[in-house]
DNA sequence: CTCGGCCCTGTCCAAGCGGATAGGACAATT
DNA sequence: AATTGTCCTATCCGCTTGGACAGGGCCGAG
């Protein structure tokens, strides 16, 4: 069983590797970012899972996702993260990964998780896909309109309503007048603090 | 030689503490959180080194060092963190800390660090704190002055100029100078793009 | 159908903001 | 003694914001 490791912890990479191979019976492999992950994949002989680290260099998110898959026939890539979120994970499965392990994992449950991806399913901890379920809902964008999304994205950029208004193809009073509820909505007294209190909600 | 992890993500602690038990020859203990951590430094025998994580649930950044480094009795407390900054390191080494380990070291060198920590001295990567060194000026913060950087502090907290003014015990058109010109500095056309801006470069 | 929700548009006004310009206090340099 | 740089204060002007009020169109639920 072939296992190709990509992480730029150095130290996560080398201790899993000796688990792995320990206690595991795995053939590890293993790469410093994404670029020789790619490298590997394509020179290498086959191997039956790539674990990719969500941040590292050179790995564009979901989209060194996509080309792994493709260098790898489509299936057998899993990502590994520590911080991404539900969604990611969920998206990732949607494009076809082979899994998604946070490193909150427990060690022994990586073995099992290994070897049930390596056979060919899809896996994610379930805690994980459902625990943040409820809190995703943003607490923030539930109670806004599409509109109220589009003006407060302006806002994240730092528009004025006049140039938000040019966008949406809309009058500037019509934006006021969302903007005016936003701030009701959200708790911002001006449109600095909405724009903070969005991006502190990861919106956008 | 009494080594105790704490971090939030299992796979690492578990695949750490296997290989410092296995490699290293240390007596590991983990710790989940800060809170538990916090304990078994108290109720434990005395642990020759500690390893915290630097974003762990509980570990409000430096200040759970602090705690840790007085419960411990002032030495032999280290941090460990994938994501963390060079001056976040350095401030850890001012307060005392044993050592700072980035996720990113080898796992072979954290052996040799853990052995050097334990003994008594001071670890940190030198390419960690060297390389950094040129790229932290911030190339935001260097141009500016502290006035300057006190308001766009208040700016990042949305608030307005006159609120900024009685923060700071100024008049109200100084503090629209100050604006100004910051715009100026830092390439902003209004107070949201501006906070948004030093949010951006991780200010404040 | 009527009602309520959402979205769009408009006007009025007071306050805040962004830009320009001008000058004074002070410390460190020169 | 003069200069330079930094910080503080001030005034004027025009535009932008934030808040209030009033209205019209559209659609789905009752």
């Amino acid at each position: 069983m072939r296992v190709l490791i990509a992480d730029d912890h150095d130290l996560l990479r080398d201790t899993l590797i000796m688990f792995l191979q320990g206690e595991g019976g795995f053939e590890t492999k293993a790469a410093a970012d994404f670029a020789e992950a790619c490298r590997r994949i394509k020179d290498d002989e086959p191997y039956d899972l790539v674990l990719l680290d969500f941040n590292m260099p050179g790995m564009n998110g979901l989209d060194g996702l996509k080309t792994a898959l493709e260098l790898n026939g489509g299936q057998r890539v899993a990502l590994i993260s520590g911080e991404a979120s539900r969604d990611i994970a969920e998206q990732a499965l949607e494009l076809g990964a082979a899994g998604f392990i946070p490193k909150t994992l427990p060690a022994n449950s990586l073995i099992n998780a290994v070897r049930f991806m390596a056979m060919g399913e899809q896996y994610a901890p379930i805690d994980f896909l459902t625990a943040s379920k409820e809190e995703k809902p943003n607490a923030l964008a539930d109670g806004l309109s599409q509109r109220e999304l589009q003006v407060l994205k302006g806002l994240t950029e730092g528009k004025s309503n006049k140039e938000i208004a040019r966008d949406l193809e809309l009058r500037e009073p019509t934006i006021k007048l969302h903007v005016k509820t936003l701030y009701r909505k959200i708790g911002a007294s001006n449109r600095t603090q909405a724009a903070l209190i969005a991006r502190e909600a990861g919106l956008f």
